[in-house]
DNA sequence: TATTTACCCAGTTATCTGGTAGGTAATATA
DNA sequence: TATATTACCTACCAGATAACTGGGTAAATA
């Protein structure tokens, strides 16, 4: 399994925001009761796309998340990189020091790269507005 | 991760049964050390395989594993799907019964769809051959 | 000051990965 | 026939990860 939930749900809150008015900042608790997702385990999915700037929040009453970008400025494959941490698909692409040993021979790696850039690339010509509109 | 030790390891199994003379039984503790894996934890994985009929398998002095098809009748998917399991790369795509109750309203759910085709797509072109000769 | 919100940290349960241990069954050779 | 060699079978295990849960603190507003 590449995508576990975290990143799941990490898409569907921003396709979620990407729903609501222009400018409004929308509180968690919406966001998980409209998606029907634990709230406590949402807020560390959205800190994270907080931290990295991908959604603007703010405290207190009133107070909630807002992307900050139109949809097609954000890649599927931004959202999961940031949540998931890797999209490789093989430990033999994904570690850079911890190297596999057998690197160097090995008739299998080549086509890990491959897969690897495929699924990259697929990822990232995919945008938020994309899942909005079914294309 | 879509695939496991498990998986790439089966991988090279074949590729090094494929490289040894044709019709040759080899025994497993052979490939073990050659590959440098675990023997134990490739019994388990062999198992699969000869069950499968994707090996066959001797047993007693001068017995082991051999290939019963020509490296390029194997593909890569086929191997990896059954010590895999599945190469799903999402849950959602991977269970039947247990299917997402949000499938029939997911706005994701046509891009896991596809890159679902798009892995196996890949797998299924590549060949123990292609492994071999690293085309 | 009280309430609402985001944010932080630690623990929990279940599952999976990557093995290990200790056998039994089948086959060949001495 | 005895022995060695091989595949195969069952069970267990330690560590990591996934998917949460609980109990707070900090910031902002009314």
């Amino acid at each position: 399994m590449i995508v576990s939930t975290k990143g799941r749900y990490a898409l569907r809150v921003m396709v979620y925001l990407a729903q609501q008015p222009l400018g409004t900042y929308i509180p968690l608790k919406q966001v998980a009761e409209a998606e029907e997702i634990s709230q406590k385990y949402l807020e560390a999915i959205m800190t994270i796309l907080s931290k990295a700037g991908m959604v603007e929040a703010v405290h207190g009453k009133g107070g909630g998340y807002r992307l900050n970008r139109p949809p097609e400025g954000y890649t599927v494959g931004s959202i999961l990189k940031l949540t998931e941490g890797s999209l490789a698909p093989v430990s033999c692409t994904a570690e850079g020091p911890a190297a596999c040993s057998r690197s160097d021979c090995c008739p299998a790696l080549p086509m890990w790269e491959k897969l690897d850039r495929m699924i990259d690339g697929f990822f990232e010509s995919i945008t938020i507005r994309d899942l909005l509109t079914g294309t």
